[in-house]
DNA sequence: CCATATCGGTTTATTATATGAACCAATGGT
DNA sequence: ACCATTGGTTCATATAATAAACCGATATGG
């Protein structure tokens, strides 16, 4: 591997429930040599990338990403539009929202939204990566991705998330088929047991997915009539988003 | 220099004003190997940090970035308390306001406002790098910066933006003194010809300081009024940034 | 319509750079 | 007082980065 993806790679390490790691601690977790590790976080720091905090010198993510991230929205502002849809999509059905992003062969979440309407709500962890297969945002996201990146995804073992996730690569894809034509994803108890979640996706420029928007709740609160606002509702907003983005949805393939 | 540091050097190329770089002009501007770069930014790409687009395989910011911001936001929410601030401060002021913050030995800006009280106005860029010794903003963080960041910054030859940018390291020096005693930076024409900017400087967790609160009016319309307003405005909401940002000024160490 | 320039991308021998085991000094818990 | 950790450093070795030349495709211009 190239001393850039190593360096890179160690920042994937960081997560929201791991937002401070230290060095042997990075070492450890990436594999790396502790001294490899020191000289490329030390680089990675000379760049804003990420900075030392405290008397343990843990490091964290740094503020040099913030100048990439305004500069990326200002171009492709995915954050700040799904920022206002995603509050009003929450107070209207009055669950959690949340809209994800394509990066690469990951999907992570980009911003989310609670309502106040019910007590019990589903919550999200900020910047959390979704796995494709076990989620409806990732369902939806991989239907409308190219080849290699569905094959990329499906060749490689499936986490069990719980007992009611899909696993089986061939059902999966099937699953593919059929929200091709429905337009939206569904996922009942496939990532966490008690969520029930819909998604539709977001297309940017050129047709290309770059995300999705999607809806999140309790499993015992979806009744036959909160299920059919959900669909209706995260589809329409989808749209919008993707409207605001200057996408557009592809024409399906293979239609006769 | 090492080979992480080329590749995240890169990303400092692009800019609000230079959004999508080409692969050849990306050698040119970075003076390395075409070659080099290639591989450099497939590594880059890779892991989301930049994307080709279009047909002329034009590289930009990528999607990756925005994960890493999320997450730094997480913990260091300076971006989103400071777009509330800057917000409400153009309005009562009614003139152009902006937050930067420090990365490493660059300052960038991070978020700003308009006020549609005039109609002439003071207008940003998206991310801008703005130069410590000739902007307001720059003044007041390197104030409060430690005396390495100073020197380092100090010993570069410093750019005359205008014929009244002040480039004199001793001159400088003199000023950052009278910005410690009065709480805030002004900036008469340093930067931009027609523009007045007042500052003040911003802290987080450890006293430190992370950035800075400014605003910026044209010239002419700057009377004695609207200057003390400015600065007595911008010293407040400061505070009230580094308040929530959990920050605190620092004890000056050499006070009788 | 042909000649030329420029683009993104690729190859390969050469060389500079990254690596990791062992080693510090400092801190903290038992 | 000791052992186990921590972050950080050293230096001989080996691996990975480099740059010139090259390729095919696309524009550009006379």
């Amino acid at each position: 591997m190239g001393t850039t993806s190593k360096a890179l790679s160690l920042l994937r390490l960081f997560s929201s429930s791991q937002p401070e790691i230290g060095l042997t601690e990075l070492s450890r977790q990436s594999g790396m040599n502790k001294a490899t590790v020191y000289r490329l976080m030390s680089d990675l720091a000379k760049h804003g990338f990420v900075e030392q905090v405290g008397a343990d010198r843990m490091y964290r993510i740094g503020s040099g990403v913030m100048r990439l991230a305004v500069l990326r929205e200002a171009t492709v502002p995915l954050r700040s539009i799904a920022k206002e849809h995603v509050r009003a999509l929450a107070e209207e059905i009055g669950e959690t929202t949340h809209v994800s992003q394509v990066s690469g062969d990951e999907l992570s979440t980009l911003t989310y939204a609670y309502s106040a309407k019910h007590g019990t709500r589903v919550t999200m962890e900020d910047a959390e990566r979704l796995p494709f297969h076990a989620t409806s945002s990732g369902l939806a996201v991989l239907t409308y991705s190219n080849a290699a990146l569905v094959d990329a995804i499906l060749s490689k073992p499936l986490d069990k998330r719980t007992p009611q996730t899909i696993v089986d690569p061939q059902q999966i894809r099937d699953e593919l088929k059929r929200i091709s034509l429905r337009g939206h994803a569904e996922s009942v108890s496939g990532f966490e047991q008690d969520v029930h979640s819909v998604a539709a996706p977001i297309f940017a420029g050129g047709a290309t997915v770059c995300g999705a928007l999607a809806i999140a709740a309790p499993v015992g609160r979806v009744n036959g009539a909160l299920r059919s606002r959900m669909i209706a509702a995260v589809q329409e907003r989808a749209r919008m988003i993707t409207d605001m983005m200057g996408g557009a949805m592809p024409v399906s393939p293979d239609s006769a």
